[in-house]
Parts: C-alpha cells; sequence; structure tokens
DNA sequence: GTAACTGCAAAATATTTGCATCCTT
DNA sequence: AAGGATGCAAATATTTTGCAGTTAC
C-alpha cells in the first residue's frame, strides 16, 4: 500500500476526468465507483478484488466490487492482467481501448515475493506472428521475479 | 477434448520416461501422479484442474489432483501459465528447468471461445530489459483471441 | 418516476487442511 | 516397517445469483 498527496488542482482534475469516464461510457456516476476509479488513478500498478477491498475500508459491499470490475471491464475501462498465481488483477486501460477491445501493450512485472504489479510503460511488446487461423486480440508480457523494493 | 493414438513402443517409451521424470524428482511412483503427468505429455497445450479431473473420469479424488500439481511446480515438472481468467494452468517445463527456477520462454495462446490453450513452440519470446533492481525469473507471453478451430 | 445500482443473504465454486488408511520403497 | 501418498470430511476462501431497498438522472 502506498500513500500519495495530491494537492486540490489535481484532485479536482481527476475527480472531473473521473467523472468524464463514467459518462463516456454511460454509467451512472455513483460513490463506489467514483472511489474504485480513483484509486486506480492513483495507483500506476494493478489492483486486485482484495487491493480494493482493504484500500476503500471495507466501506463498499464484497459484492458491488466484483460488479463494479465486471462492469468496467466490459466498458473497456480497465483490464485483467494475467497472473499466474490465481489471483486476478485489473489495471486502467488506455484511451485506445473501445468496449470489448482492448490493446493494451505494456509490460507487466509481478513481484514473487510482496506481490506488487508494475506496468513498465516504457517496455514495447513485440509482435507476434501467429500460425493461420488465429486471430489475436490481446497480448500481455509477464515478467515475474524479484521487484526493485524487495 | 482430443483423442490420440499411439503404438504399443511409444506408449512403453513414454511410460518410461514418465517413471523418469518421478525419479529424478525423488517423488514415489504412483497411479495419479503417473496418470496425470500422461496427460501432460498427450496434450501438447495446457491444463487446467478441471481438465484433468475430467481426463482421468474422477478416478482420482479431487484434493489428490490439487496436492500432485502443487508437488510438480515444486519440483519443476510443470510450471503455471498466466491466464487473465482466474484459471490456473499448468504446462510441462522444459528440461532446463531445474527446481524453483523455470525457463519456459515460448509462447501461450489462449482462446477466448472455447478455452484451449496452446504452445507456440516456435516462436520466441524477446529479451525484455527491466529497470535496475528488477530480477527477472520467469517471463510469459499470453496471447489471447479466437484459435483457428473457433 | 423509472431504470439502474447497491447491500444483504445465500448459493455455487474453488481451494486448503486434518486425519485415518493405504501404498511405495 | 516407515515415510510418504491418498481419500474422505470439513473448514476456508472466492465468486455468483436473487431480491428488496435505495439512488441517479
Amino acid at each position: 500500500m502506498q500513500t500519495v498527496f495530491f494537492d486540490d488542482t489535481i484532485e479536482l482534475k481527476m475527480e472531473k476526468d473521473i467523472t468524464e469516464i463514467l459518462k463516456r461510457s454511460q454509467l451512472s456516476i455513483t460513490g463506489s465507483r467514483k472511489k474504485i476509479l480513483e484509486l486506480f488513478q492513483k495507483s500506476n500498478g494493478a489492483l486486485a478484488h482484495a487491493d480494493i477491498e482493504s484500500s476503500t475500508g471495507e466501506q463498499y459491499d464484497r459484492v458491488t466490487i466484483y460488479r463494479t470490475l465486471q462492469t468496467f471491464v466490459e466498458k473497456g475501462i480497465i483490464h485483467t492482467i494475467p497472473t499466474a498465481d490465481n489471483s486476478v488483477r485489473y489495471a486502467l486501460c488506455k484511451d485506445e481501448c473501445t468496449e470489448g477491445h482492448h490493446h493494451d501493450n505494456h509490460v507487466h512485472f509481478i513481484c514473487d515475493n510482496c506481490g506488487a504489479t508494475y506496468c513498465l510503460e516504457n517496455i514495447i511488446v513485440p509482435e507476434v506472428k501467429l500460425p493461420g487461423g488465429f486471430i489475436q486480440k490481446q497480448a500481455d508480457v509477464i515478467v515475474s521475479g524479484t521487484c526493485d523494493k524487495c
């Protein structure tokens, strides 16, 4: 968990962005959605259901979080990141993502020790040539090992 | 699910290999371990717990399968493949894998439609340069979309 | 006012643990 | 014979579903 400080201007801008994103996806603006979206924006890594549950201080029902995440995935606001353990993690999509179509092609690093997920933005995922008949929708590179803090 | 036919010579060779692998890992040779290892050798994709359970016709207890898979992972016989849904899948390690150290660097393709996992052996995973302090242990490339049968 | 969202209860799934019994070596 | 492996029962954990009450627009 990390604590991040923002000055008011940025807070306000962020709040506006969040509202914008929800509106664009034709979702009603509710407390839980704003809060969860805000969490994603503050964390530059990926979040699991449990992270969100604890970060919000059990303010929202577990089921609401499940449903909110599912809705966000369907609307192309967030996407799941493959992990080798069975924890599902989510990260914000880039603007290019549209409903049902994710084009998020940066490398994710998962620390075996502390479990943190990092998005290594500046590393570009190379093109993969698939055999005939295979149609690619998404590609992820998952590197695991020990992070710089462990 | 696929049906595969082997002539006796190959069956015998496979049986021998399986025993070898178990011996090398200092594991006792039991029915469930042989059967599960055989399943991995016959499938050239990856298997989930549920696949194994149904392929063996519920011959073995669910718990035994969990424990066998866990043991195999610890011994470096199989490894987990990251997936975006929460299903954990396993695939045979290459010989270079040693206990606790996996070097399996081919691309996996997961079909969003039928759920099958393919190992695209002939596509090499490119090297990824990590920022300082990050130590890489494993790297996976997960491509998802529609497979040639769907 | 209406449709959509949330919370609670409960069902359905998935995974782990303890222990007695059985099997491999 | 001894240690490890298995099966069963049960405890946990995770995710999904139904429904009634509440909120956003």
